[in-house]
DNA sequence: ATGCTTCACTGAACCGGTTAATAAATCCCT
DNA sequence: AGGGATTTATTAACCGGTTCAGTGAAGCAT
């Protein structure tokens, strides 16, 4: 059976195709009785907007893009992702868009998708995630014109309005909550430094101990966060005579590598060493001794950053967003350190 | 500046847009000069189609959609989803096609959305996952008449083509191992009894222990796959005086969850008990005994089903796909039961 | 009654492709 | 050379919406 079209409710109705698009879009020209008349005969006929004409002539294909450059692997095992879509998509769905979403090799391949998807006309904007130093696809979207919100960090240069949680103060957090336990000796297994997030937490990481440091020891290892490393970063803290009474990880997969390395190492947790993770998953409650972890709100998170965008495809003016400090989670893997 | 459209290069070639047309579709109805000469200027002005235009006239959208009914949090622990996205996306590349995903409550809200995408012709056919006991997807789909391919089982009903994965092969090999290394009581922790894989694997489960059963103990568990269910099983299963010396369990997260609950009930592994996890990821290789698991190609599975689903918008007849028995990966956490 | 504005609605162009119908040019065969 | 088949290209309609210029008719002040 046909799709009904326009056409078929202005001829139900007794108007013109003109009338019933007026109608059907809440402006004005037609007079409330005749809109009545028209929204009844369209629901009786089930019309649906064609999505394709309606991209043509009001060139707003009515679908944003998220784009996300990591391997599937690393992906996966991040719970974070799938909340952050979930979060997007009822905010998309609410205001009738839909999302296109792919994953890319890398930064390179993401620009080339979106000067596909731009050329296509397939979106009206995109979702950028994990905001990198140096970043290339800020002034690429500019170039092309393409309406873009950067979830996960304030742009550095300042193209690109964003949507981001205080790292920062995030980590200052957990550093005073170690601290209140009385742990002298913090250590911090971050992310990959091209990564802002990870350089915003690093930076606050320093800040927060320096007062309290204990001389050369190295307090900070990058990694790039992968169970190998995480764990082969905890070894290394770990050998030292005075080695760190509590580590902060930047993600749940290493913190619960580097728990199972402290064990083999002979380093039992909470008692010789405290252990805390940056994301609150499934991973951080299985484990013995669960896992005090960071916990963001990362559905509301991607909800905004689509508000976000969607705001700007209609016109309002660009502004960043900055979320609450995130909440922690104390569960069995801290305590004060060994007398 | 404006996109160039098939007119700018019928003007540049000095041809009509229909012979355009012809030509960047490659089909007859232009000289192999004259398309060469339309390509070269398409080129020249970095032509790419509008799909909106091309949907509305072909009446093909260039895209499909995949919904899933799982909660979020689930899924993001499941590193198969994104494998299996990753694989889907390979292949709608390859030919020039976008994915529309989707997150959802339940069928129900599942059928409504391939309802809407169907009404607005956003979607050309859709990939359907997670194949249930009384599906009502199927039936759904055939009355709109909407293209789409079973992924994850032969349907029942025999109304989609199905591309999966031999569950109950998979299986007797596990079983097979554990009774090579000389285990005579296995129990297996599966999955809600509504899904079709869950119920094939409950049933291969069934059969291949079938002859060595213990008596009247409990072999088997359903769950809902949560960490939770997983270690409830677990502990009841090794409550039992004779409790099995091996267990089953049908995802990673369960495993390790069960893991733990055995050592903190004193149980060792693999000493006292072998586990085996049916999905391979970061998280079996980052306990400690590393899992010994079950390991499917999720990508080249997502490729595959994509692959039918294009097939049949071209028009090539629906045809089920069958995939090999997949690979048994062991590690540290089988070996021969206690003496 | 006249002129002017406002309101409700229509007709037709337009978005950027695809495609059926048609016409012109070329080829083939007797 | 003549007539039909084939190849190459064009014209114009069409997909299903949006939007703008234009047309009556009603409302209002003078």
């Amino acid at each position: 059976m046909r799709r009904p079209t326009i056409a078929d409710i202005a001829r139900r109705a007794g108007v013109s195709s003109a009338a019933v698009s007026f109608a059907l879009n809440g402006r004005p020209g037609v007079s409330e009785h005749t809109r009545q008349r028209i929204l009844a005969a369209a629901d009786a006929l089930g019309w649906q907007p064609n999505t394709a004409a309606r991209a043509l002539s009001a060139k707003r294909a009515g679908a944003v893009g998220l784009a996300v450059a990591r391997p599937a692997r690393t992906l996966g095992v991040e719970p974070f992702f799938m909340q952050l879509i979930s979060g997007i998509q009822a905010e998309l769905s609410e205001r009738a868009n839909a999302l296109l979403f792919h994953l890319v090799e890398d930064v390179e391949a993401e620009i080339g998708l979106y000067r596909r998807w731009w050329a296509e006309r397939r979106v009206d904007g995109v979702l950028v995630v994990d905001p990198r130093a140096a970043d290339p696809r800020p002034a690429a979207l500019r170039s092309l014109g393409m309406p873009a919100v950067l979830a996960g960090g304030p742009d550095p240069e300042g193209i690109l309005p964003g949507v981001w949680i205080d790292d920062a103060r995030a980590m200052a957090r957990i550093v005073a909550h170690l601290r209140e336990l009385g742990h002298q000796r913090v250590a911090h297994v971050s992310g990959p430094s091209g990564l802002l997030h990870t350089e915003r937490r690093s930076a606050a990481f320093q800040a927060a101990t320096r007062r309290g440091a204990t001389g050369t020891a190295p307090t900070a290892v990058t990694t790039d966060f992968s169970e190998t490393e995480g764990a082969r970063a905890t070894r290394s803290l770990l050998a030292a005579a005075d080695h760190p009474t509590a580590i902060v990880y930047d993600n749940d997969v290493m913190a619960v590598a580097g728990m199972s390395a402290a064990r083999q190492a002979g380093v039992a947790v909470p008692a010789d060493v405290s252990i805390v993770a940056w994301e609150d998953s499934t991973l951080c409650r299985v484990t013995h001794p669960t896992l005090t972890t960071l916990s963001r709100d990362a559905s509301r998170f991607g909800a905004t950053a689509a508000g976000r965008l969607l705001d700007l495809l209609d016109g309002e003016p660009p502004t960043d967003v900055e979320f609450d400090v995130p909440e922690l989670i104390v569960r069995e893997s801290t305590a004060p350190p060994p007398a």
